[in-house]
DNA sequence: GTAGGGTTAG
């Protein structure tokens, strides 16, 4: 309406119109939609120059309230700064407003300086000041002694008493890991608590991995919503045991509790760790048959569980069914066809991702840079680690190091990658070197691999891969007395070597097995399918290939330690359980060995099966006698 | 006008 009178107006009529001509500011925010733009909130700036209210106090803190409830990755804190900083004597509601927009923004710190500022030149505060003031505090990282002084403050000034406030500071210090403060908070006035008060304390103990105490509270709590629920969901998840955060989802469901956001996208999270397809589903299911609507955090979550459990062309179709995607849902993708080795098709996602003119984050050239390293493209790969420096100002950290020594190891530019990492600005760690080791391991390189192995016993004498991969680099040399000693050296310091265990989803149960295992109630018939397996195969012309069994034993023991390792068990029962035309899905810890690898491919092109294989850092697709990682991992 | 939960990588 404003717009359409102003088209009438001449210039110089315009200007003899008053600047209050449309006398009231509630247009101005009676037009705008119910999530605003930035764009939009800057529209509404504009007219309230226009107006001549820019500095009026109430039209410009219903401005700032409005840029409070903006997503953060859009909060632009400077210019809520700007706006604040035309008010003369800025009321406790736009003050409180702006500590909301700085404490949602990018330097939470702000807030805290904001507030300095604010008591300094005399604006009031109220109860709505320090939920706010308290959450900028344990955002992260958390200020704690910053928020001890804002906690002070709230005693001295009598704001002891509201419920909010009190809630804001158990939150404060859950997040500071402080549970002793957190506790005396929620116990001093049991008069004044809430859902809130007992779900703050429980996301306390379930971050600190305190997963019994968290339990107990949740049983303890006189009534529990959805939040409740998905918390303790996260604790289990943080604890590494995920299948627990699932069963809490599943009795969440049965007793009806209303699902929320967070636990779907929980636990789809927990089925993507475990690699249980099985489960994901049903969390999927569960979602569209309760009709819950897609939103981008539940998408971003369904297309990594897709791709953690083998599905990456699922995992593809609900990326492009998406109906908004953010940095977070292209970089799901981009890793999810990096891990499957689909370097290609995840190079021209990101091609893609930068022409929509989104702006790549540390995590996207993990993403770009496995995918290079995967399809062997040096080149590219150099390209892209330059351009991250350079045209993004996201600087290197280990994990993308991690994937140019796996890029230049893979394409057995070795000393390249050794050159690398002597010149890094930041410490190497452990498992850089690792990636290095296992570059000079494929690549025969016995020397400098020799070099590296001790290096690296020295560095964590208690990781038994390392020991692994030196005594196979010694094995692949055949120095088979060195073998012996690194072997003997790791058995007498005593580190646990981590038992190797495959996984297979059979008809919505969970089959687990380890090397050797006889555990299995159909041990038996999987033990007899192995030998017929291996007779066909021998028919094909398979030998086993023994270079990496790393056991100082004789051959016909290394020949009998390949057939048992844990996937081998598990190719076999798949073989016995899962339907013919359906791909065998396996999910295992550890790498899988050249042999079994060798075996898996055999296994697909024999018996026209696909097999699926998860192992500790990537994908393997075996079809028609071929792996998808082409024989390097 | 307030406080509590979740997603990408390794």
């Amino acid at each position: 309406m404003y717009c359409r009178e102003e088209k009438f107006l001449s210039i110089s009529e315009r200007r003899s119109q008053p600047l209050f001509f449309s006398s009231s500011t509630t247009d101005v925010f009676s037009s705008l939609p119910p999530s605003p733009s930035p764009r939009q909130l800057h529209q509404a700036h504009a007219k309230l120059v226009v107006l001549g209210h820019s500095s009026r106090r109430s039209p410009v803190a219903h401005l700032l309230s409005r840029c409070a409830l903006l997503p953060p990755s859009l909060l632009p804190a400077a210019y809520c700064l700007s706006l604040y900083s035309r008010l003369d004597r800025p009321s406790a509601f736009a003050s409180n407003n702006l500590l909301r927009c700085l404490a949602r923004g990018p330097a939470p710190r702000a807030a805290v300086l904001s507030y300095r500022a604010a008591r300094l030149a005399g604006v009031p505060t109220n109860n709505y000041t320090y939920p706010f003031l308290l959450s900028a505090c344990g955002k992260h990282p958390p200020l704690p002694s910053e928020g001890r002084q804002v906690h002070a403050h709230v005693v001295k000034l009598a704001f002891s008493r509201d419920l909010f406030v009190r809630n804001a500071l158990i939150s404060f210090y859950a997040a500071c890991r402080d549970m002793g403060s957190a506790e005396t908070v929620f116990e001093e006035r049991p008069d004044v608590r809430d859902v809130v008060s007992w779900n703050s304390l429980l996301v306390g103990y379930a971050r600190a991995g305190e997963i019994r105490v968290a339990e107990d509270l949740f049983d303890r709590m006189p009534v529990r919503d959805a939040v409740s629920w998905s918390s303790l969901m996260v604790g289990y998840v943080e604890k590494g045991v995920p299948e627990k955060g699932l069963r809490r989802f599943r009795e969440m469901v049965e007793r009806g509790v209303a699902v929320n956001e967070a636990a779907l996208v929980t636990a789809l999270s927990a089925s993507a760790q475990l690699g249980l397809i099985e489960c994901g589903r049903f969390v999927h299911a569960t979602m569209e048959r309760l009709g819950f609507r897609m939103t981008l955090g539940v998408g971003t979550a369904l297309v990594d569980m897709y791709a953690k459990c083998g599905c990456i062309e699922i995992s593809r179709r609900v990326f492009e069914d998406l109906p908004r995607r953010d940095v977070f849902a292209w970089n799901a993708m981009l890793c999810g066809l990096a891990t499957h080795g689909l370097g290609k098709d995840a190079l021209d996602l990101y091609r893609r991702f930068i022409d929509g003119g989104l702006r790549p984050t540390s995590v996207t050239f993990i993403g770009v840079l496995n995918a290079c390293s995967r399809a062997g493209l040096v080149d590219e790969g150099r390209m892209h680690f330059r351009s991250m420096v350079q045209d993004y100002g996201i600087q290197p950290e280990m994990e993308h190091y991690g994937c140019i020594v796996d890029l230049l190891g893979r394409a057995g530019l070795v000393s390249e990658a050794l050159e690398l990492i002597e010149g890094m600005t930041i410490v190497p760690d452990p498992v850089l070197w690792g990636t290095l080791l296992g570059a000079c391991k494929i690549h025969g390189l016995a020397e400098l691999g020799e070099t590296i192995g001790k290096k690296l016993i020295e560095l964590e004498p208690a990781h038994d891969g390392h020991y692994v991969l030196l005594s196979g680099i010694y094995a692949k040399a055949r120095k088979w007395e060195d073998v012996v000693k690194v072997r003997k050296l790791m058995t007498n310091r005593g580190t646990n070597k981590v038992p190797g265990w495959s996984l297979i989803e059979a008809h919505g149960e969970v089959h687990k097995f380890v090397a050797g295992d006889r555990e299995h109630e159909q041990s038996p018939e999987i033990y007899e399918r192995i030998g017929m397996i291996e007779s066909r195969l021998a028919e094909a012309g398979y030998l086993p290939d023994t270079s990496q069994v790393l056991h100082d034993i004789g051959d016909e023991e290394k020949v009998l330690a390949v057939k048992q390792h844990s996937e081998r068990l598990a190719i076999a029962f798949g073989l016995m359980v899962i339907e013919e035309g359906h791909p065998v899905r396996i999910v295992k810890n550890l790498r899988v060995c050249g042999d079994c690898h060798e075996f898996s491919k055999m296994v697909s092109k024999v018996f026209e099966r696909e097999i699926i294989v998860r192992d500790g850092s990537r994908f393997h697709h075996f079809k028609e006698g071929n792996c998808s990682c082409l024989d390097y991992w």
